[in-house]
DNA sequence: AATGAATGAGCATTCATTCAT
DNA sequence: CATGAATGAATGCTCATTCAT
């Protein structure tokens, strides 16, 4: 039915016909899921067409569809393709060994700065998976459920250490994080005039040290 | 040109023809605005169509533009009816005279119950507003920078009362906990189970004291 | 099924309710009439809403069907309505005894002073009566027939006494003494800058005499 | 945005890939624009439908809007179309050097002929491109001004020869002598039964020579 | 006599998808 | 690999028409 050629498909890890390289359609293919990435992060899945995502990719629309079999098939890619690789990133934070503030810092800035890095991917992850039938989202749900475990770990590790509140849920801190990160990961596409890194101290900051100074929880707590 | 009847939009602020009552079509125009909240919510604004609002509200398809001169038109009066109504829901509680954790419990709490209350055009504002063109813009970006100001101002009370920590970015604290509100908000919606009054504890909590414990603070700062 | 009170009709030949003067209904209903005709004639036929001929009467869409039946009878109303005075004027003046190049002026005048008076109705009759299903034209047939048969046996007139030429066809010059009096009558209605006084001279002038110069005409016939 | 395929319009006079054959889409796209004539002539613009339109040139409705970009695109082009051509085979009888007289023949025969060879998109042209927008009439607007100035130098010669009368007015003249081809054309149209040699003589006889009979124009004039 | 409200059918337009070349 | 051409289903929107009040 689709003309996909799955033999190479760069989503399987199958053997590469080379060591070195990648083949032709690999690399475009790499194209094609970015492409789609800077469409459904400006337009969101149902505003934009396939028309949009070829020409951004500089092919004609019915080409499109040797990339992908259908315009769903192609979000789910993105998601999944940003997603991977944020997790991947988050995976190598989280193995190091250093102190807790310094890995939030971590874990905030390599949030942040790949929104930055016009991470389209990431943000259509987060804005439009829900698009996606659910027949889709297995892959997707995986990652998930692994990174906020590996969150809730190293969270876990810091209440052990003593350097985190004993009272602190698990689960609701590393929501709060995501959450926290993704509504500036969206002010930061949207608005090239915030700065990253201020962003981040700020973003990390908060969620270490909260708004109240520091009388006040001495007085209350 | 069109059949809708404008001499008697509810958007207007024209005297009713009685103080009790307002007429029919002011009533069942609010149930077509919250119809289209629902489904908006639901699929998007792209992804939702005519039919699915009008069938909601129970009337034939083309009736809905009795109600509204287009689909953009519906997001725009949901955008603003949802807004709206937060806002000066918010406008009341940072006119109360009460200590500043209190009223930040009250902020954080006014707007996860308005989510969980099914507030489906407030959702529909944050998510979806983006889909609006330009021109239809103006009265929300009124509202959002009323509120913002509101939210700012209040957490410069807290600074110059010394019960904040003096070195916070007003603007970005403010723009934060709105961020960390509409991430919980989608999940109250999404995930029935979650617990309305712990999680607003927990928000609160977060925002005021971040996650690191007491030593830590006293430790580092 | 329609509401429209037919024992009132202005389109009966039954005598009215009273010798002096016409029911309200028919008053307004001559209103509607012309009200239909001013957006035929500026709109086409399709391209007029009952919306748009109700706002020009000044009444509601869902009003107009107490008048006409239909829109489709309401375009052959106003077809009959301008067509009907429009003959009823021409028989005036077929019926008097004068020379017959004063008659063709008569009759240009006639025709041309119809469409500067803004008479829509004719010009609906001219442009959009074939819009009508073939049942609906009887009468417009028939007024048309009387009406080209009166022209002709007026140009057989003219023949016999010498005053036209012999070898014209009588039917072929009646239709073109028509349609140029309705292409001008279109300039007329479009163009308000165009004299009317000097366009029937004209025009009377081409029928009558042509353009060819009197040596001319001698020469060669 | 739309999938048609602006490079290679044939409205564009862009060098042909080959002196001798169009391409295929050129090719289609004159079939469709005489297809939209066709429609357009019979039920008029707003009265066709562009599955009437669709279904004449043999493809299914919504495979139209490969060739138009929109209705009223249709509309545009079957009116320039038409008129083009027109007034491309004035141009070459105007150039002509012959007697005024076989000048005015040669004028309405090519107008009348036109027609009769089912010329529908002319008569597009005459009757419906008001309903064009009037962003959409420049080009027609063009070509109309130009074609009725050749026109009325032609009668000036004419005039200058002394083979026309004097006190004619050439605008007028113009005029009336394009409204009564158009007239005629449209009854060739209609009615095939009319003979297309005898309507010509008599259209042209009767703007030469009118009505009156030689010893009338000799006694009054 | 008129209106508000609704309906249903029609229509222009969009768009994901297919496929021969 | 890529494209031109076409399809068909969907979808926003219009509008003539109906009818209870």
């Amino acid at each position: 039915m689709s003309q996909s050629p799955q033999q190479h498909s760069i989503e399987s890890n199958a053997a590469h016909s080379s060591v070195v390289g990648e083949t032709r359609y690999a690399k475009k293919k790499v194209l094609a899921i970015e492409a789609a990435a800077i469409v459904f992060a400006n337009k969101g899945f149902h505003g934009a067409t396939t028309e949009d995502i070829a020409s951004e990719l500089g092919i004609k629309q019915g080409s499109l569809y040797y990339y992908f079999s259908s315009k769903e098939e192609a979000l789910r890619q993105v998601c999944e393709y940003g997603f991977e690789n944020y997790v991947a990133q988050m995976q190598k934070i989280f193995s190091r060994s250093q102190p807790f503030e310094a890995k939030m810092y971590s874990i905030v800035s390599s949030h942040l700065s790949r929104y930055r890095q016009k991470s389209n991917a990431l943000k259509v992850h987060n804005d439009q998976r829900l698009y996606l039938s659910k027949d889709k989202r297995g892959r997707l749900k995986e990652l998930g459920t692994a990174y906020r475990q590996l969150l809730e770990t190293t969270l876990g590790e810091g209440v052990e250490q003593g350097v985190l509140r004993a009272d602190i849920d698990l689960h609701f801190t590393a929501y709060s994080i995501i959450g926290l990160c993704n509504a500036w990961g969206g002010n930061l596409i949207r608005d090239e005039s915030i700065d990253l890194f201020d962003t981040t101290e700020s973003c990390a900051n908060l969620i270490l040290r909260g708004v109240l100074s520091a009388q006040q929880i001495g007085t209350e707590y």
